[in-house]
DNA sequence: TGTGAAATTAGCCCGTC
DNA sequence: GACGGGCTAATTTCACA
């Protein structure tokens, strides 16, 4: 089964927005919380999990906490004609300690890359020694970042229909 | 205390690195994979959460899944002189139902938006309704997002001293 | 502060509706 | 598919090193 094809009730929506907000909450104020019983909690979650819709769990760190308090978004261009060279670039940005994410996007730009650095000399020796002394690189550009905002829990789009069979 | 002058052990690192891999794993199993007592992890684990490293746990749901399969970053733009609009604007963007996470940031742009819609047509249409509509923005560019990879666990930087004091 | 053991609680696998 | 019971296993608390 294809993640995209399940089908939600409010029930699982009700859960994946508990699970958003708090991951370790447990199964019985999971269940509790979005009323139904715990046993039957328990496979509601195993199958959203089994189903591709929870890719997973993890901890929420705090950058600044960990010694990384610089935080930038760059946007990068790869030479036109870098195709074979693309993958390798993913691989080397993917293998960075300071890389949160990557990006491969549609746009102005081909690559956004999220980083947390040490400072902003830490940033500067990244983005010269990482980055643009590479010859894929065409062109970047640095964001430095003020402060993050994270949105509420994702919910499905579109509203589901609370008659729709499960699958 | 500020999360910043939290000194961390190699055992700390440890904890946090499995916790972003599994952030639902047993305390049984994390005190195994990191060599102490579940009794002391349970401790460790506790004032991680309570120094402000770990700010949380989450579940991680896959957009696609529900019903959000397009994915794209706006940079933002804002007029020179909207300064009383750019807390307004934060405030609209957080509270739309596409948004993922919006980055202030300093660069060639103002804004950085994460948002995930349910197609091409509804990007298009936040786009046009809910960003360049307003008076505030003065720009935006749509990088849409062809594919993300994450990085791995997140590690303290500088590499700490084992034989550092803990606070 | 870390550890080990006891008491409490939660999770999981049944059968039944 | 949902629910409740009963067993297993985990978490938490406490006294001690």
């Amino acid at each position: 089964m294809s993640a995209k094809d399940v089908q939600l009730d409010p029930v699982d929506i009700a859960i994946l927005r508990e699970l958003q907000k708090d991951g370790r909450i447990a199964n019985k104020d999971l269940a509790a919380a979005v009323g139904i019983a715990p046993s039957t909690c328990v496979d509601r979650v195993a199958r959203l999990r089994r189903t591709g819709v929870i890719t997973g769990y993890t901890a929420q760190i705090s950058p600044e906490a960990i010694g990384r308090p610089i935080q930038a978004l760059l946007t990068v261009q790869v030479q036109p004609h870098a195709r074979p060279l693309v993958d390798p670039f993913v691989v080397h940005v993917r293998s960075l300690p300071e890389t949160l994410s990557v990006h491969h996007v549609a746009g102005p730009d081909d690559f956004v890359v999220h980083v947390a650095c040490g400072s902003s000399q830490d940033l500067q020796r990244l983005v010269l020694d990482r980055f643009t002394s590479r010859p894929e690189v065409a062109r970047l550009q640095t964001h430095l970042i003020f402060s993050t905002w994270n949105g509420g829990p994702l919910s499905p789009y579109p509203p589901q229909d609370p008659a729709a069979p499960r699958r």
